[in-house]
DNA sequence: TCCCCATTGAAACGTTTGTATGATACAAAT
DNA sequence: ATTTGTATCATACAAACGTTTCAATGGGGA
Protein backbone atom coordinates (compact mmCIF):
# COMPACT_ATOMS: atom_id res chain seq x y z
CA UNK A 1 0.00 0.00 0.00
CA UNK A 2 1.67 3.22 -1.69
CA UNK A 3 1.37 6.18 1.75
CA UNK A 4 -0.20 9.14 0.02
CA UNK A 5 2.56 11.80 0.54
CA UNK A 6 2.08 13.14 3.91
CA UNK A 7 -1.46 13.78 4.10
CA UNK A 8 -1.85 12.05 7.59
CA UNK A 9 1.41 10.86 9.14
CA UNK A 10 0.57 9.17 12.25
CA UNK A 11 3.91 10.72 13.71
CA UNK A 12 2.53 13.87 13.55
CA UNK A 13 -0.94 13.13 14.21
CA UNK A 14 -1.45 13.18 18.14
CA UNK A 15 -1.82 17.34 18.54
CA UNK A 16 -3.94 17.47 15.93
CA UNK A 17 -7.01 15.46 17.31
CA UNK A 18 -5.73 16.54 20.78
CA UNK A 19 -7.39 13.17 22.59
CA UNK A 20 -5.22 10.28 20.99
CA UNK A 21 -3.69 9.89 23.99
CA UNK A 22 -3.83 6.34 23.91
CA UNK A 23 -0.91 3.75 22.91
CA UNK A 24 1.05 6.60 21.99
CA UNK A 25 1.00 8.05 25.63
CA UNK A 26 1.41 4.89 27.65
CA UNK A 27 4.61 4.06 25.50
CA UNK A 28 5.83 7.12 26.14
CA UNK A 29 4.91 6.48 30.00
CA UNK A 30 6.51 3.18 29.90
CA UNK A 31 9.22 4.14 28.02
CA UNK A 32 10.16 7.37 30.95
CA UNK A 33 10.20 4.84 33.40
CA UNK A 34 12.53 1.92 31.44
CA UNK A 35 14.65 4.43 29.89
CA UNK A 36 15.49 5.66 33.60
CA UNK A 37 15.86 2.41 35.30
CA UNK A 38 18.41 0.79 32.58
CA UNK A 39 19.47 3.40 30.09
CA UNK A 40 18.67 4.03 26.52
CA UNK A 41 20.57 1.37 25.31
CA UNK A 42 19.43 -1.37 28.36
CA UNK A 43 15.97 -0.58 28.07
CA UNK A 44 14.30 -2.77 24.64
CA UNK A 45 11.92 -1.92 23.07
CA UNK A 46 10.41 -5.19 23.44
CA UNK A 47 10.23 -4.28 27.51
CA UNK A 48 8.74 -1.03 26.68
CA UNK A 49 6.06 -2.12 24.50
CA UNK A 50 5.22 -5.20 26.77
CA UNK A 51 5.04 -2.66 29.78
CA UNK A 52 2.58 0.26 28.14
CA UNK A 53 0.48 -3.09 27.22
CA UNK A 54 1.32 -2.27 22.88
CA UNK A 55 2.53 -4.14 20.06
CA UNK A 56 6.33 -4.28 19.44
CA UNK A 57 5.70 -2.34 16.20
CA UNK A 58 3.69 0.33 17.47
CA UNK A 59 7.16 2.11 18.60
CA UNK A 60 7.82 2.41 14.86
CA UNK A 61 4.40 2.87 13.88
CA UNK A 62 3.92 5.98 16.14
CA UNK A 63 7.47 6.76 16.74
CA UNK A 64 9.86 6.27 13.74
CA UNK A 65 12.39 4.84 15.44
CA UNK A 66 13.88 4.03 18.84
CA UNK A 67 15.90 7.41 18.42
CA UNK A 68 13.00 9.22 17.94
CA UNK A 69 11.31 7.75 20.93
CA UNK A 70 14.57 8.25 22.91
CA UNK A 71 13.79 12.16 21.89
CA UNK A 72 10.57 11.95 22.19
CA UNK A 73 10.61 10.81 25.77
CA UNK A 74 13.32 13.48 26.68
CA UNK A 75 11.19 16.26 25.31
CA UNK A 76 8.00 15.07 26.91
CA UNK A 77 10.04 14.66 30.47
CA UNK A 78 12.11 17.31 30.32
CA UNK A 79 9.16 20.19 29.33
CA UNK A 80 7.40 19.76 32.88
CA UNK A 81 10.64 20.41 34.74
CA UNK A 82 11.75 23.36 32.76
CA UNK A 83 8.36 24.91 33.39
CA UNK A 84 7.61 24.65 36.43
CA UNK A 85 11.28 26.06 37.16
CA UNK A 86 10.24 29.09 35.12
CA UNK A 87 6.99 29.39 36.95
CA UNK A 88 8.59 29.61 39.99
CA UNK A 89 10.90 32.09 38.99
CA UNK A 90 8.03 34.32 37.52
CA UNK A 91 6.23 34.24 41.03
CA UNK A 92 9.74 34.67 42.75
CA UNK A 93 9.86 38.22 40.76
CA UNK A 94 6.33 38.77 41.34
CA UNK A 95 6.45 38.73 44.38
CA UNK A 96 8.86 41.41 45.12
CA UNK A 97 7.83 43.81 42.26
CA UNK A 98 9.57 46.65 43.45
CA UNK A 99 13.07 45.18 44.60
CA UNK A 100 15.26 42.64 43.31
CA UNK A 101 14.10 39.34 45.36
CA UNK A 102 16.44 37.53 47.84
CA UNK A 103 18.89 35.05 46.60
CA UNK A 104 17.07 32.50 48.66
CA UNK A 105 13.98 32.19 46.93
CA UNK A 106 16.01 32.34 44.11
CA UNK A 107 17.64 29.44 45.24
CA UNK A 108 14.66 28.12 46.29
CA UNK A 109 12.92 28.77 42.62
CA UNK A 110 15.42 26.50 41.41
CA UNK A 111 15.77 23.80 43.56
CA UNK A 112 11.92 23.45 44.49
CA UNK A 113 10.40 22.17 40.88
CA UNK A 114 12.76 19.87 40.84
CA UNK A 115 12.83 18.17 44.44
CA UNK A 116 8.88 18.54 43.75
CA UNK A 117 8.75 16.83 40.27
CA UNK A 118 11.30 13.79 41.36
CA UNK A 119 9.92 12.80 45.20
CA UNK A 120 6.94 14.31 45.42
CA UNK A 121 3.86 12.15 44.45
CA UNK A 122 5.24 11.72 41.48
CA UNK A 123 6.89 9.33 39.68
CA UNK A 124 10.39 8.59 41.26
CA UNK A 125 13.44 9.99 40.40
CA UNK A 126 12.79 8.90 36.70
CA UNK A 127 13.12 12.35 35.23
CA UNK A 128 16.56 13.09 37.34
CA UNK A 129 18.17 9.67 36.42
CA UNK A 130 17.08 10.58 32.70
CA UNK A 131 18.80 13.74 33.24
CA UNK A 132 22.22 12.25 34.70
CA UNK A 133 22.48 9.81 31.67
CA UNK A 134 21.69 12.49 29.02
CA UNK A 135 24.80 14.38 30.99
CA UNK A 136 27.37 11.34 29.88
CA UNK A 137 25.31 10.43 26.46
CA UNK A 138 26.71 12.99 23.99
CA UNK A 139 23.74 12.24 21.54
CA UNK A 140 20.76 13.28 23.76
CA UNK A 141 22.81 16.06 25.93
CA UNK A 142 22.73 18.58 23.00
CA UNK A 143 18.66 17.77 23.35
CA UNK A 144 18.69 18.27 27.08
CA UNK A 145 21.09 21.75 26.22
CA UNK A 146 18.66 22.87 23.72
CA UNK A 147 15.69 22.67 26.23
CA UNK A 148 17.32 24.20 29.21
CA UNK A 149 18.90 26.88 27.76
CA UNK A 150 16.56 29.60 27.94
CA UNK A 151 15.86 28.72 31.29
CA UNK A 152 19.76 29.04 32.11
CA UNK A 153 19.62 32.25 30.97
CA UNK A 154 16.61 33.23 32.18
CA UNK A 155 17.93 32.63 36.11
CA UNK A 156 21.45 33.92 34.79
CA UNK A 157 20.38 37.56 33.98
CA UNK A 158 18.11 37.64 37.00
CA UNK A 159 21.22 36.36 39.34
CA UNK A 160 23.40 38.73 37.88
CA UNK A 161 21.14 42.03 38.90
CA UNK A 162 21.35 40.23 42.56
CA UNK A 163 24.87 39.47 42.69
CA UNK A 164 26.14 42.69 39.99
CA UNK A 165 29.58 42.07 41.96
CA UNK A 166 30.32 38.61 39.76
CA UNK A 167 31.21 38.37 36.57
CA UNK A 168 28.94 36.52 34.20
CA UNK A 169 31.38 34.24 33.87
CA UNK A 170 31.61 32.93 37.40
CA UNK A 171 28.50 33.63 37.65
CA UNK A 172 27.79 31.05 35.13
CA UNK A 173 29.68 28.66 36.50
CA UNK A 174 28.38 29.09 40.31
CA UNK A 175 24.76 28.47 38.42
CA UNK A 176 26.61 25.22 36.96
CA UNK A 177 27.60 24.24 40.25
CA UNK A 178 24.20 24.97 41.97
CA UNK A 179 22.73 22.43 39.01
CA UNK A 180 25.43 19.79 40.04
CA UNK A 181 24.72 20.03 43.54
CA UNK A 182 21.13 19.73 42.88
CA UNK A 183 20.97 17.14 40.94
CA UNK A 184 23.42 15.12 42.86
CA UNK A 185 21.57 15.42 45.92
CA UNK A 186 18.27 14.45 44.48
CA UNK A 187 19.08 11.49 42.42
CA UNK A 188 22.32 9.77 43.96
CA UNK A 189 21.40 6.22 45.14
CA UNK A 190 23.70 5.94 47.72
CA UNK A 191 24.79 9.53 49.01
CA UNK A 192 27.15 9.70 51.66
CA UNK A 193 24.05 11.59 53.94
CA UNK A 194 21.99 8.57 54.28
CA UNK A 195 25.42 6.33 55.17
CA UNK A 196 25.99 8.56 57.78
CA UNK A 197 23.07 9.88 59.83
CA UNK A 198 22.37 7.59 62.28
CA UNK A 199 18.47 6.58 62.66
CA UNK A 200 17.69 8.18 65.51
CA UNK A 201 19.07 11.25 63.93
CA UNK A 202 17.00 10.46 60.86
CA UNK A 203 13.77 9.75 63.03
CA UNK A 204 13.43 13.74 64.67
CA UNK A 205 13.44 15.08 61.15
CA UNK A 206 10.17 15.93 60.88
CA UNK A 207 10.08 16.01 56.51
CA UNK A 208 12.95 14.88 55.08
CA UNK A 209 11.89 16.11 51.79
CA UNK A 210 11.39 19.25 52.94
CA UNK A 211 14.67 19.21 55.27
CA UNK A 212 16.85 18.15 51.91
CA UNK A 213 15.37 21.30 49.93
CA UNK A 214 15.88 23.64 52.86
CA UNK A 215 19.63 22.06 52.92
CA UNK A 216 20.00 22.29 49.78
CA UNK A 217 19.28 26.49 49.33
CA UNK A 218 21.04 27.09 52.35
CA UNK A 219 24.25 25.34 50.36
CA UNK A 220 23.67 27.05 46.93
CA UNK A 221 22.34 30.39 48.35
CA UNK A 222 25.98 31.04 50.18
CA UNK A 223 27.73 29.14 47.61
CA UNK A 224 26.12 32.14 44.92
CA UNK A 225 27.25 34.95 47.53
CA UNK A 226 30.58 33.71 47.86
CA UNK A 227 33.24 36.61 47.12
CA UNK A 228 34.21 36.95 43.58
CA UNK A 229 36.94 34.40 43.25
CA UNK A 230 40.99 36.26 43.09
CA UNK A 231 42.88 34.03 41.11
CA UNK A 232 46.30 33.50 43.01
CA UNK A 233 49.45 34.38 40.43
CA UNK A 234 51.20 31.42 39.68
CA UNK A 235 54.64 33.72 40.01
CA UNK A 236 55.62 31.93 42.92
CA UNK A 237 54.90 27.90 42.07
CA UNK A 238 53.83 27.12 45.52
CA UNK A 239 51.87 23.95 45.49
CA UNK A 240 48.67 24.65 46.78
CA UNK A 241 47.90 23.07 49.85
CA UNK A 242 47.68 19.33 49.83
CA UNK A 243 49.01 18.94 45.91
CA UNK A 244 50.98 15.93 46.16
CA UNK A 245 50.84 15.52 42.39
CA UNK A 246 51.44 12.20 41.17
CA UNK A 247 53.64 11.71 38.10
CA UNK A 248 51.29 9.83 36.09
CA UNK B 1 57.97 -18.71 34.21
CA UNK B 2 58.02 -19.88 37.63
CA UNK B 3 54.73 -22.15 38.26
CA UNK B 4 52.89 -22.86 41.34
CA UNK B 5 51.37 -26.00 42.23
CA UNK B 6 47.43 -25.96 41.91
CA UNK B 7 44.89 -24.26 39.35
CA UNK B 8 46.62 -21.41 38.13
CA UNK B 9 43.39 -18.90 37.44
CA UNK B 10 44.50 -16.58 34.70
CA UNK B 11 41.54 -14.32 36.33
CA UNK B 12 43.75 -13.56 39.65
CA UNK B 13 46.82 -14.25 38.33
CA UNK B 14 47.34 -10.42 37.28
CA UNK B 15 48.55 -8.91 40.65
CA UNK B 16 50.90 -11.31 41.37
CA UNK B 17 53.68 -10.79 39.70
CA UNK B 18 53.05 -7.45 38.79
CA UNK B 19 54.45 -6.58 35.31
CA UNK B 20 51.87 -9.16 33.21
CA UNK B 21 50.62 -6.09 32.22
CA UNK B 22 50.04 -6.69 28.61
CA UNK B 23 47.23 -7.75 26.91
CA UNK B 24 44.91 -7.67 30.20
CA UNK B 25 46.17 -4.40 30.83
CA UNK B 26 45.52 -3.10 27.01
CA UNK B 27 41.70 -4.47 27.48
CA UNK B 28 41.29 -2.48 30.72
CA UNK B 29 42.97 0.48 29.40
CA UNK B 30 40.57 0.04 26.14
CA UNK B 31 37.53 -0.88 28.12
CA UNK B 32 37.77 2.30 30.29
CA UNK B 33 37.75 4.38 27.05
CA UNK B 34 34.79 2.58 25.64
CA UNK B 35 32.50 2.50 28.65
CA UNK B 36 32.70 6.16 29.43
CA UNK B 37 32.19 7.06 25.82
CA UNK B 38 29.54 4.85 24.59
CA UNK B 39 28.17 3.52 27.95
CA UNK B 40 28.70 -0.26 29.72
CA UNK B 41 25.80 -1.43 27.20
CA UNK B 42 27.01 0.43 24.63
CA UNK B 43 30.26 -0.31 24.34
CA UNK B 44 30.81 -3.81 22.94
CA UNK B 45 33.53 -6.06 23.68
CA UNK B 46 34.46 -6.54 19.60
CA UNK B 47 34.84 -2.75 19.65
CA UNK B 48 36.81 -3.21 22.61
CA UNK B 49 38.77 -5.82 21.96
CA UNK B 50 40.16 -4.01 18.59
CA UNK B 51 40.64 -1.25 20.38
CA UNK B 52 42.80 -3.06 22.41
CA UNK B 53 44.47 -5.17 19.24
CA UNK B 54 43.22 -7.91 21.16
CA UNK B 55 41.53 -11.24 20.81
CA UNK B 56 37.45 -11.02 21.09
CA UNK B 57 38.02 -14.34 23.52
CA UNK B 58 40.65 -12.40 25.35
CA UNK B 59 37.89 -10.67 27.41
CA UNK B 60 36.22 -14.11 28.53
CA UNK B 61 39.93 -15.39 29.03
CA UNK B 62 40.75 -12.65 31.20
CA UNK B 63 37.66 -11.40 33.10
CA UNK B 64 35.08 -13.90 33.01
CA UNK B 65 32.40 -11.93 31.66
CA UNK B 66 31.28 -8.48 30.66
CA UNK B 67 29.88 -7.87 33.89
CA UNK B 68 33.24 -8.46 35.42
CA UNK B 69 35.22 -6.69 32.93
CA UNK B 70 32.77 -3.63 34.14
CA UNK B 71 33.45 -4.22 37.63
CA UNK B 72 37.36 -4.37 37.04
CA UNK B 73 37.39 -1.41 34.80
CA UNK B 74 35.24 0.31 37.80
CA UNK B 75 37.81 -0.36 40.90
CA UNK B 76 40.95 0.28 38.16
CA UNK B 77 39.48 3.61 37.20
CA UNK B 78 38.20 4.19 40.95
CA UNK B 79 40.88 3.44 42.64
CA UNK B 80 43.36 6.43 41.18
CA UNK B 81 41.30 9.22 42.16
CA UNK B 82 40.12 7.75 46.03
CA UNK B 83 43.95 8.07 46.66
CA UNK B 84 44.57 11.10 44.99
CA UNK B 85 42.11 12.76 47.12
CA UNK B 86 42.99 11.03 50.28
CA UNK B 87 46.69 11.62 49.61
CA UNK B 88 45.48 15.72 49.21
CA UNK B 89 43.39 15.01 52.19
CA UNK B 90 46.50 13.94 54.44
CA UNK B 91 48.83 16.47 53.21
CA UNK B 92 46.41 19.10 54.01
CA UNK B 93 46.53 18.30 57.81
CA UNK B 94 50.31 17.34 57.49
CA UNK B 95 50.52 21.26 56.47
CA UNK B 96 48.37 21.89 59.84
CA UNK B 97 49.92 20.06 62.06
CA UNK B 98 48.85 22.31 65.03
CA UNK B 99 45.72 23.86 64.26
CA UNK B 100 43.05 22.97 61.95
CA UNK B 101 43.08 22.93 58.29
CA UNK B 102 41.42 26.07 56.98
CA UNK B 103 37.91 25.11 54.74
CA UNK B 104 39.31 26.34 51.62
CA UNK B 105 42.37 23.71 51.86
CA UNK B 106 40.06 20.82 52.16
CA UNK B 107 37.34 21.84 49.21
CA UNK B 108 40.64 22.09 47.20
CA UNK B 109 41.56 18.59 48.04
CA UNK B 110 38.29 17.66 47.60
CA UNK B 111 38.09 19.39 43.97
CA UNK B 112 41.76 19.41 42.73
CA UNK B 113 42.51 15.77 42.21
CA UNK B 114 39.39 15.28 40.61
CA UNK B 115 40.03 17.67 38.17
CA UNK B 116 44.01 16.88 37.56
CA UNK B 117 42.83 13.44 37.05
CA UNK B 118 39.95 14.10 34.58
CA UNK B 119 41.30 17.43 32.41
CA UNK B 120 45.42 17.17 32.51
CA UNK B 121 47.29 15.92 30.74
CA UNK B 122 45.98 12.87 31.61
CA UNK B 123 42.54 11.31 29.95
CA UNK B 124 39.70 13.38 29.26
CA UNK B 125 36.90 13.48 31.20
CA UNK B 126 36.76 9.58 31.31
CA UNK B 127 36.85 9.19 34.76
CA UNK B 128 34.15 11.12 35.32
CA UNK B 129 32.27 10.14 32.60
CA UNK B 130 32.60 6.90 33.91
CA UNK B 131 31.37 8.01 37.37
CA UNK B 132 28.29 10.09 36.08
CA UNK B 133 27.32 6.33 34.42
CA UNK B 134 27.55 4.44 37.61
CA UNK B 135 25.39 7.27 39.27
CA UNK B 136 21.96 6.03 37.22
CA UNK B 137 23.36 2.63 36.96
CA UNK B 138 21.89 0.43 40.20
CA UNK B 139 24.21 -2.15 39.69
CA UNK B 140 27.41 -0.55 39.40
CA UNK B 141 26.06 2.04 41.72
CA UNK B 142 27.26 -0.01 44.95
CA UNK B 143 30.77 -0.53 43.98
CA UNK B 144 31.37 2.83 43.43
CA UNK B 145 29.79 3.36 46.57
CA UNK B 146 32.05 0.90 48.52
CA UNK B 147 35.34 2.09 47.12
CA UNK B 148 34.45 5.99 48.08
CA UNK B 149 32.67 5.17 51.40
CA UNK B 150 36.34 5.26 53.82
CA UNK B 151 37.18 8.72 51.71
CA UNK B 152 33.78 9.88 52.32
CA UNK B 153 33.89 9.28 55.90
CA UNK B 154 37.66 10.40 56.59
CA UNK B 155 36.49 13.90 54.75
CA UNK B 156 33.52 14.32 56.63
CA UNK B 157 35.04 13.33 59.99
CA UNK B 158 37.99 16.72 59.22
CA UNK B 159 34.94 18.74 58.18
CA UNK B 160 33.43 18.14 61.06
CA UNK B 161 36.04 19.72 63.38
CA UNK B 162 36.29 22.42 61.29
CA UNK B 163 32.74 22.87 61.54
CA UNK B 164 31.57 21.86 64.29
CA UNK B 165 28.19 24.05 64.74
CA UNK B 166 26.80 21.70 61.68
CA UNK B 167 25.30 18.67 62.49
CA UNK B 168 26.40 15.69 60.95
CA UNK B 169 23.82 15.22 58.65
CA UNK B 170 23.66 18.55 57.45
CA UNK B 171 27.28 18.22 56.99
CA UNK B 172 26.68 14.86 54.70
CA UNK B 173 24.35 16.63 52.98
CA UNK B 174 26.70 19.53 52.45
CA UNK B 175 29.50 17.01 51.31
CA UNK B 176 27.16 15.39 49.12
CA UNK B 177 26.65 19.14 47.54
CA UNK B 178 30.21 19.99 46.94
CA UNK B 179 30.76 16.25 45.21
CA UNK B 180 27.61 17.10 42.75
CA UNK B 181 28.91 20.55 42.12
CA UNK B 182 32.17 19.29 41.12
CA UNK B 183 31.26 16.38 38.98
CA UNK B 184 28.59 18.88 36.93
CA UNK B 185 31.63 21.14 36.64
CA UNK B 186 34.17 18.91 35.42
CA UNK B 187 32.01 16.28 33.22
CA UNK B 188 29.40 18.33 31.60
CA UNK B 189 28.78 18.45 28.12
CA UNK B 190 27.15 21.40 27.76
CA UNK B 191 27.42 23.87 31.15
CA UNK B 192 25.94 27.20 31.00
CA UNK B 193 29.33 28.62 31.66
CA UNK B 194 30.36 28.02 28.17
CA UNK B 195 27.44 29.17 26.59
CA UNK B 196 27.30 32.30 28.12
CA UNK B 197 31.29 33.49 28.47
CA UNK B 198 31.97 35.67 25.64
CA UNK B 199 34.64 34.57 23.71
CA UNK B 200 36.58 38.09 24.43
CA UNK B 201 36.13 36.99 28.31
CA UNK B 202 37.40 33.64 28.25
CA UNK B 203 40.16 34.88 26.02
CA UNK B 204 41.31 37.07 29.16
CA UNK B 205 41.47 33.48 31.44
CA UNK B 206 44.95 32.69 31.56
CA UNK B 207 44.43 29.08 32.46
CA UNK B 208 40.70 28.09 32.17
CA UNK B 209 41.60 24.74 33.92
CA UNK B 210 43.20 26.98 37.44
CA UNK B 211 39.88 29.06 36.95
CA UNK B 212 37.36 26.27 37.38
CA UNK B 213 39.01 24.29 40.03
CA UNK B 214 39.94 27.97 42.16
CA UNK B 215 35.79 28.96 41.82
CA UNK B 216 34.72 25.41 42.31
CA UNK B 217 36.90 25.90 45.75
CA UNK B 218 34.98 29.20 46.26
CA UNK B 219 31.40 28.15 45.79
CA UNK B 220 31.82 24.59 47.46
CA UNK B 221 33.96 26.70 50.53
CA UNK B 222 31.28 29.09 50.52
CA UNK B 223 28.63 26.63 50.44
CA UNK B 224 30.02 24.31 53.63
CA UNK B 225 30.46 27.85 55.82
CA UNK B 226 26.87 28.28 55.48
CA UNK B 227 25.29 29.03 58.54
CA UNK B 228 22.96 25.88 59.50
CA UNK B 229 19.53 25.71 58.00
CA UNK B 230 16.61 26.12 60.10
CA UNK B 231 13.77 24.74 58.75
CA UNK B 232 11.17 26.74 58.40
CA UNK B 233 7.95 25.54 60.23
CA UNK B 234 5.23 24.87 57.21
CA UNK B 235 2.48 26.75 59.35
CA UNK B 236 3.52 29.94 57.05
CA UNK B 237 1.18 30.09 54.13
CA UNK B 238 3.33 30.76 51.50
CA UNK B 239 6.94 29.94 50.58
CA UNK B 240 8.77 33.53 50.94
CA UNK B 241 12.27 32.85 52.84
CA UNK B 242 12.91 36.44 53.89
CA UNK B 243 15.18 35.20 56.48
CA UNK B 244 18.39 36.60 54.18
CA UNK B 245 20.71 36.15 56.98
CA UNK B 246 24.27 37.91 55.77
CA UNK B 247 27.10 36.63 56.05
CA UNK B 248 29.65 38.75 58.39
C1' DT C 1 -24.77 -0.52 3.11
C1' DC C 2 -20.00 -0.20 1.71
C1' DC C 3 -15.53 1.60 1.71
C1' DC C 4 -11.68 3.82 3.70
C1' DC C 5 -7.98 4.31 6.64
C1' DA C 6 -5.89 4.70 11.02
C1' DT C 7 -4.58 1.30 14.21
C1' DT C 8 -3.25 -3.22 16.01
C1' DG C 9 -1.44 -7.78 15.69
C1' DA C 10 1.75 -11.77 14.79
C1' DA C 11 5.64 -13.20 12.61
C1' DA C 12 9.79 -12.81 10.38
C1' DC C 13 13.80 -10.19 8.75
C1' DG C 14 19.01 -9.46 8.95
C1' DT C 15 22.31 -7.95 12.19
C1' DT C 16 24.78 -7.78 16.34
C1' DT C 17 25.37 -9.23 20.86
C1' DG C 18 28.00 -12.03 24.68
C1' DT C 19 29.86 -16.40 25.25
C1' DA C 20 31.89 -20.98 24.21
C1' DT C 21 34.92 -24.17 21.70
C1' DG C 22 38.85 -26.19 19.80
C1' DA C 23 43.17 -25.54 17.40
C1' DT C 24 47.57 -23.52 17.57
C1' DA C 25 51.90 -20.96 19.01
C1' DC C 26 55.30 -20.47 22.33
C1' DA C 27 58.38 -20.96 26.25
C1' DA C 28 59.93 -23.21 30.21
C1' DA C 29 60.32 -27.53 32.73
C1' DT C 30 60.83 -32.39 32.57
C1' DA D 1 62.78 -34.22 22.56
C1' DT D 2 58.70 -34.36 24.91
C1' DT D 3 55.56 -32.56 28.10
C1' DT D 4 52.96 -28.90 30.27
C1' DG D 5 50.51 -24.85 30.96
C1' DT D 6 49.69 -20.08 29.28
C1' DA D 7 48.09 -17.22 25.81
C1' DT D 8 46.15 -16.07 21.36
C1' DC D 9 43.52 -17.03 17.43
C1' DA D 10 39.58 -17.96 14.13
C1' DT D 11 35.21 -19.51 14.33
C1' DA D 12 30.62 -20.96 15.81
C1' DC D 13 26.51 -20.47 18.36
C1' DA D 14 22.12 -19.23 20.43
C1' DA D 15 19.82 -15.38 21.98
C1' DA D 16 18.27 -10.76 21.59
C1' DC D 17 18.20 -6.65 19.23
C1' DG D 18 15.69 -2.90 16.09
C1' DT D 19 13.12 -2.92 12.15
C1' DT D 20 9.96 -4.41 8.48
C1' DT D 21 6.14 -6.62 6.43
C1' DC D 22 1.54 -7.79 5.77
C1' DA D 23 -2.85 -9.35 7.26
C1' DA D 24 -6.68 -8.38 10.51
C1' DT D 25 -9.56 -5.13 12.86
C1' DG D 26 -12.96 -1.64 13.73
C1' DG D 27 -15.25 2.67 13.75
C1' DG D 28 -16.92 6.82 10.96
C1' DG D 29 -18.31 9.20 6.49
C1' DA D 30 -20.05 8.24 1.62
Amino acid sequence: MPRKSGAKDPIVATSATGDETDTRERILHAANRLFAERGFDGATLREITEAARANLAAVNYYFRSKDELIRSTLESALKPIVAARLEALKACERAYPDRLPPLESLADALVRPMAELSSGENRDRLLLLLQVRTIAQAATNSVVADHFRPLHERFIDVLQKVLPNLSRAELALRYDCARGATLQILVDLAPAAQLVVSPAERATTIDRHEWLIAGLVQFVSAGLRAPPTVLRQPTTRKKAPGAATKPR
